[in-house]
Formats: C-alpha cells, sequence, structure tokens
DNA sequence: CAGTGTGAAGATGTTCACAGCG
DNA sequence: CGCTGTGAACATCTTCACACTG
C-alpha cells in the first residue's frame, strides 16, 4: 500500500470500474487482466494497474484481479458501503424525475426528503416522500442528519438554497443548476451541468 | 491568431466565460479584465488570458475584453449561433423532464422530437412535442435533418438506441445512460452520468 | 510465462514572470 | 501605467518498458 497521494483522475474512473465489475461478476468471471479491463473501458491497461496499485497490490501476477474481491474494496474505497440519504431541494422537472429515479442502487443513494417553494406542492407526496417548505430545510435536514443535499432549483435560487443546505450540515452538493457555488471548503461539489455539456458537444462537430 | 491546438480543459470552460460574460452583459458592463474574470470562476488569470488567447487577440491592454464582442466570439466557436434540434429518446423520468426543461436557450438547443417504446406513450404530445415509436427514430431525424440525439433510456438499451440514432444521421450525443457507448469515431458523445458523479463525491466526504 | 507493479520518459495542462502595447 | 499575450518553469497525468513474481 502506498501513501502517495491519489489523483482525482483516478477517483473519477474507479466509478467506471466498479461498473464494469458488477457486470462481470453477474456473469460468473471470477478474474479480470488489466488488459481486458483497458480494452472494456478505452484506457491504457497501465493505467489500470497504476490506479489499482494506489491502493493496494490487489492483482495476483500471472491472473489478473479477483472481481469480487476488487468490487468490494473498491466501494469500500469510495464510501459505498454505507447509505447515504439525501435531501433534494426543488421539486421542478429534474427534481421531480430524480425523486422516481430507478438508476440509483437505494441501497446506496435514496432521496428521503424533497423541498420546494411552491405552496401547491408542499404537502404533497412524491414516490413515497412529502414535500416540504423550503423555508424549513436548515433545520429538517439537521434534525434528519442528511450529510447529501441536491440543488435541482434555478440558478437565480441555487446559492441561497446551497447556503441553507449548508446550514443544516450537508457536506456535499450536487448541483443541477447552471451556476458556479461559492462553498466553504470543507463542503464537496459535484456539478452536473446539462447546457454545459452541449455546448462542448456542438464545438466538436 | 495561433495555429497552436486547442486544449479540451479550455472547451471545457468556454461555457463558463460564455455565462460569466452574459452576466456583465445584463448588468452593462462594457469591459473585464482576465483578473476579474478569474476572480469570478476561481481560475488563476493567466489560464484566462492564455485561453482566450488561442483564438485570436480578444483583448485590450490596459482595459481588458470587452463584453460583448467576446461573448459573441465564444458563441460562433462553440457554433451556437445557429440552432440545434435535438431528437430525445426515451420519455420516462429523465427524458420527460429535459422536453420541459426550461434551462436552454431554445434559440441555440431545442427537443423537437422525442421517441419512446412505450405504446402508451406513442402519440401523447408533451410540450409541443408528440411522441413518436422509438422503432422509427432512424428514419424520422434523417427525414428532420437532426444532428444531436439524446439517450434517456435504461442502460440496457442504450447502445441500441445509440446506433440507431447513428444510423439516422446524428453527429452528436448526449447520453444519460450509465453505460460506456461504442460509437463510430466520427460521432460525439457528452456523457452525463448522476451515479458516478454522486460515487466520486462521496469519495471526498 | 502471463500479467502485475512501478520507475522513468513523455504528454498535457497550469502558473509564473515579464516584455511590450494601448 | 495597467493589463494583455506568451515563453519558460512547474505540476500533473499518462504511457512505456521491464524487472519480478505467483
Amino acid at each position: 500500500m502506498k501513501e502517495r497521494r491519489i489523483p482525482k483522475e483516478t477517483i473519477d474512473r474507479l466509478p467506471l470500474y466498479l461498473r464494469c465489475l458488477d457486470k462481470l461478476i453477474e456473469q460468473g468471471e471470477e478474474n479480470i487482466s488489466s488488459e481486458n479491463f483497458s480494452n472494456r473501458l478505452n484506457l491504457n491497461s497501465a493505467q489500470v494497474r497504476k490506479d489499482l496499485s494506489y491502493f493496494g497490490d490487489f492483482g495476483k501476477r500471472g491472473v489478473g484481479y479477483e472481481t469480487k474481491k476488487l468490487a468490494s474494496k473498491i466501494r469500500t474505497i469510495l464510501n459505498l458501503d454505507q447509505k447515504w440519504k439525501m435531501a433534494l431541494v426543488g421539486v421542478g422537472n429534474i427534481g421531480s424525475a430524480l425523486l422516481t429515479y430507478s438508476g440509483f442502487d437505494r441501497r446506496v443513494f435514496e432521496v428521503t426528503m424533497a423541498f420546494d417553494r411552491n405552496p401547491q406542492l408542499i404537502g404533497q407526496e412524491i414516490d413515497g416522500v412529502e414535500v416540504e417548505d423550503v423555508s424549513t430545510v436548515s433545520d429538517r435536514i439537521a434534525e434528519e442528519n442528511v450529510k447529501l443535499g441536491i440543488i435541482a432549483v434555478p440558478a437565480s435560487s441555487a446559492q441561497k438554497v446551497a447556503e441553507m443546505l449548508v446550514k443544516g450540515g450537508v457536506t456535499g452538493l450536487l448541483n443541477f443548476a447552471p451556476t458556479l457555488l461559492d462553498l466553504p471548503e470543507d463542503v464537496q461539489l459535484a456539478q452536473v451541468d446539462i447546457t454545459k455539456e452541449l455546448e462542448q458537444l456542438v464545438y466538436y462537430l
């Protein structure tokens, strides 16, 4: 096990390794070589070996990596062996899509609270989650000890919402609003910016 | 004007510059310095100057960059001074959210066609767009000369849908399914992977 | 002997520092 | 005089190449 700093690009790839491993496990594969891995993910095989070696020596020379053991190890590294409750703010188009989104593994990620400012929505139940008044968000998430927040409000109110979530104790934010958020250093941010993706995409066309 | 290759990180940042400029223009600002820019976007000011200089010498020494001229230039670089019609495949949670999403500038990006395989959805109209049978997608987008496709189907059918879209002539894809797509070299891909974002996020918590 | 783990080389991106222009 | 544009230094990430091991 090395003590070197881990490149964020490596962290970027871990979820992809994991997905690939889960597929292999389902198919009954017990081992995979870095070469095979790299073909499936369009990477260089040395990249795969280096990425994995940051966390210890998992591979068997001449054989490869044990799929089950490696998958479980990656889950531990990424903190996926616990349940993350999430608070959603903004139950509009995207927000309500997330509430009913079936792509999450609910043993790991689940939206357990939802907030909006629209009185028509407050009190309604969507997929088992009751929409609450956004003005109560700081207190409520502190009460429920929720550490992840999802911002699905218009850009104009995103910063305000972020501050309310931080006040309530979240340490991670997933932001769908096309805005740069100004956050305390100890709060992590993941940004999903659809318009930006499209704008970049068409540059290459 | 330099002939150097442009780093993709630079292309990544152009949409952010543009957003920032649009805000400044709205506020009536006529000029902005690289220093001011870099503060707003949490970058190094040399970075800003280098990024912009790839496309020509837009700045006035001692003054900065003309907001309107620069915004217009960036739009041209990114190919945003034309209208991009988009075909959406998969009118589920995320798909229907995208159909009614108000975050796009409709002079640039608009979902003009939608497809699904669910007979209950086919024929329905959502936000002015009629949902058509996915089996017709290749022909229909060729007919309408649509060059951008959005994949919002489950991972299991994403590759198949991608192939239908490519057959119909798209050159750019925005994929929401958590899968690696295997595409021809001349088809550009943008990936929006919410689960991956979350998995990376919690690593840092 | 196939396939890992890893120094070293190479590629790419960022920041510094300053000459030079408006 | 202020701020751009840009070589050069630095930092980071990727790939090569090969010693070594199960």
